[in-house]
DNA sequence: TATTGATAGTTTCCTAGTCAACTAAAGAGA
DNA sequence: TCTCTTTAGTTGACTAGGAAACTATCAATA
């Protein structure tokens, strides 16, 4: 008994305005890292690395909660772009690891004032009461359906 | 100055968690909509049409915020499920026209059906207050950047 | 130690978008 | 009315991801 109006109105869901703002957030960042030549999935996983190298890919899946396949080909994607490396296992012959490189250790840092930038341009306007009670709410959300793995697109 | 952690936390980030609970919803209703033979694509464009039929392809890619590209394909897998229909324009030649079958007039309230469902799933054990809150938030982001056109993924 | 099962990563096929080139029709102006 | 430009829609090349089959290695055990 949430609205009165029974289909034809999908505005009265939550669920819808907050795909909505979220797409725009998100499309406004990739347009942001785009101009440095990376893309968002490509930000998150450098991101993740850093402070946490080197990584097995399929550590690095199960964050992301993308597929291991997904992960070869993106890890591929940013070696051929010298932003990683992948180095054998010594340990264990299967496996292997992900770790920066001088260049991306280099970018990463200019990647997160983009999204702090991004973060400004939508959420500045809005009151320290405001923002603490978004950023609670969402948390509360995660909290009651736990949520896990990083999101990427 | 919003963080003292520099580069480090991009849990510090509103956008961060934005697209964590979005794509989280997102995913679920997802799952939902495909018990129902449909994509959240597909169903978004038939909800459109709702009450807005007959409509052209390339109004329905403004407000979907997709390419009319896109739009050709997407119309092209509902019309194989018969849950569409497209007709030539009879004013004018080159344009044309996409309209719900009986099938689809059936389905689109069984799919509303399931986004009350999602947005239960998820946002109930908010307080009426926070709920307001959260609504508000939202809608003054729009406001306030000036969104424009319907989220799909 | 030989086998059997689990695990790490890659590869192939598929889906669903974008972008840009294309076709056809409409409209505007000389 | 001929031409030029704009608009509607389609198509093909490309991208990025998922699912599942596949290879190689490790670990447990009989």
């Amino acid at each position: 008994m949430k609205s009165t109006r029974p289909t034809s109105d999908l505005t009265a869901h939550l669920g819808y305005w907050l795909r909505y703002v979220s797409n725009h957030v998100s499309q406004a960042f990739a347009r942001k890292v785009e101009t440095r030549g990376v893309t968002v999935a490509e930000w998150v996983l450098l991101h993740q690395l850093l402070g946490a190298e080197p990584l097995a890919p399929s550590r690095v899946a199960e964050r992301l909660g993308m597929t291991r396949g997904a992960i070869t080909k993106l890890a591929d994607r940013l070696i051929a772009k010298s932003l990683l490396v992948r180095n054998a296992d010594p340990e264990d012959g299967r496996a292997q690891t992900l770790a920066l490189t001088v260049k991306s250790r280099k970018l990463v840092p200019e990647l997160a004032a983009l999204a702090d930038a991004n973060d400004s341009q939508f959420f500045d306007h809005l009151s320290p009461k405001d923002r603490a009670t978004f950023l609670r709410i969402l948390r509360g959300i995660v909290d009651a359906r736990g949520l896990k793995s990083v999101p990427v697109d």
